[in-house]
DNA sequence: ATGAAAGCGCTAACAA
DNA sequence: TTGTTAGCGCTTTCAT
């Protein structure tokens, strides 16, 4: 900068008011200033920036890459902060680096608020993180904690489900499981209360899983294995639903006609034509701005109270879910069925 | 700094070379200033320290959030980056965001070397980064430009697919093509190339798509409308291959009774059960880390010379894969035909 | 409107 | 072995 400030015959303090788009220089200062840096190519070191104005203005993203959903929010949070005048770092949540490592990271990089997609697990360590900055966590909110939170109403999204699967007369309705996520042991238990609250308590059954495509595929095998279908599959999340769907397809299982599978995020992949799977739709996009502006707000000091934005889910209804199949002395009557295509 | 090195009695610059772990200072010394640090929580301003040597250890990589390979690679490179003391910053490449505001970012935050997992499609860009910091780029070079890169014998892995299939007795064999990529355009010349060999130049037919699932389901419904299929699908990458693998199997078309396909990458989900498809293997994990290693080199200046890292690819033959169905009068025979499962 | 000067928190010669 | 002293490149009072 110094050289620019010298090149345009100004002092350094100019050319930093300038460049900054502060009130103060002249426009003929202006106008020298510009282009003495572009004649050098200059570039603010923004390291030296954070340095000297102890702020970075940049937020951290904590992310599984290869996540489809996070992408999502992803795509929806750089725009965001882009509007704020905040810049993005991503870290990766991946196997060999655990949280701690990732999270740290960011924070060493003077990250002034983290956003979290895939949840912290170990409540001491978001606790310690939260003592030191703005933390907004995307999804349910830990137990015991008080960070900043958006997230889905996914007790009414589950619910939802259910009274969509129950209207159309299934009642064996299985669940495929998340695993050990807080998002997942919400799904859970809302399957669960739902199912009770129809009065179907005898049929509540719970498959494990993990969210992956590979855990619905290993579901639906077991399924596959025994005497009699479900009426109808709850997964815990699209991809699981998916990888049910794909083996059950290969079966020769008639989906919707036999059984009825209700996915949950409404991932990309769940709108090809040959998936077309009903599921819960999360809005990323709403939840990716939201999340945004919940950090900004703390970092400006505009929020003192914890914030817990819940946003209402909204049943997809495509093709993967129809009536109840009729006994079987109405077969006929049976193949003329109206199935809900949306 | 300033404060821990007061409580331990010692000057500042005692104080960082202990936190550096240099030569000098007493164990005594360094044993107070650890204690001391320990107890006011001290954590080093990585900002200052950048700022003061001018280097930032930090390796910025360009990858595309969502995408299962670049999940792969990030994987791998995260640990080899440990390995040699560097630090990884991640800037996703998406759609509202160009490749050019991508690539400021992450130099903008000091990266001294750029990993390009999602290829710069603009030339000029490309030069211009390279003039900047060492820039390594996972996949093919681009053309016109000397980056370093590693990348797989892609044309190696398509001759591979293409034998197999024509040793299998299938000699109408298309490609789904992957879009305007430098890679996809590899693939396509190399099909093209291995087609001739076998002449069988006048059964090349390459349908249109991008690489994604929605693509190669896209063509395998096109297909469907064809009076006859194809022998054989080789398509430009795994996901493209399962889109068409799931509409195939959905049109009850029997793979690979009727028609055989082929993807590329070896993606996690090609091992699924129920996907089980025949691919050719790029080994992420060893792409990582040679990724690593040849911009550590550069940033070391243990090289100058560009380098081209080629690995070899492995065809992975699964169960998507089989001979070519036989005429109509051998039906009886055909049944019994010996599936290859790996 | 402009410039001088004092940091931001750390590193790196060099001197003691 | 330890302390002194200058920066790194920018921001930010405070005078002028």
């Amino acid at each position: 900068m110094a050289d620019v400030a010298a090149r345009a015959g100004v002092s350094r303090a100019l050319a930093s008011l300038v460049f900054r788009g502060q009130p103060g220089p002249s426009p003929r200062a202006r106008e020298r200033i510009w282009q003495a840096a572009a004649e050098l190519d200059y570039r603010p070191n923004s390291v030296a920036q954070m340095l000297a104005r102890n702020r970075s203005k940049v937020i951290g993203v904590l992310l599984t890459v290869g996540d489809p959903f996070h992408a999502q929010l992803v795509e929806a949070i750089y725009p965001a902060a882009a509007d704020y005048g905040y810049d993005l770092l991503l870290g990766a949540h991946i196997p060999s680096r655990d949280e701690r490592t990732a999270t740290e990271a960011l924070l060493d990089h003077q990250c002034e608020a983290l956003v979290l997609l895939g949840p912290i697990t170990q409540p001491k360590l978001l606790a310690n993180l939260l003592a030191r900055v703005p933390v907004v966590v995307v999804g349910p909110r830990p137990r015991g904690t008080n960070v900043d939170s958006v997230q889905t109403a996914i007790g009414k999204g589950v619910r939802q489900a259910v009274d969509h699967l129950v209207g159309l007369g299934h009642r064996a309705i299985v669940h495929i499981d998340g695993g050990p996520y807080q998002a997942a042991a919400l799904r859970r238990s809302a399957y669960r209360a739902a199912m009770r609250w129809h009065g179907l308590d005898d049929q509540v059954r719970i498959i494990p899983g993990d969210y992956t495509e590979r855990s619905g595929a290993d579901a639906a095998e077991t399924l596959l294995h025994e005497p009699h279908l479900p009426d109808a599959i709850l997964a815990a999340n699209d991809l699981s639903a998916i990888g049910a769907l794909n083996v059950l397809v290969r079966a020769r299982v008639d989906v919707p006609g036999d059984v009825s599978i209700v996915g949950f995020d409404d991932n990309p992949l769940s709108q090809l034509r040959h998936i077309n799977l009903t599921t819960v739709r999360q809005d990323a996009q709403r939840m990716g701005q939201l999340a945004m502006e919940v950090a900004v707000d703390r970092l400006e000091g505009r929020r003192s109270m914890r914030q817990e934005i819940v946003l209402q889910p909204t049943l997809v209804i495509r093709a993967t879910t129809g009536q109840r199949p009729l006994p079987a002395e109405d077969l006929e009557t049976a193949s003329g069925t109206v199935r809900r295509t949306v």
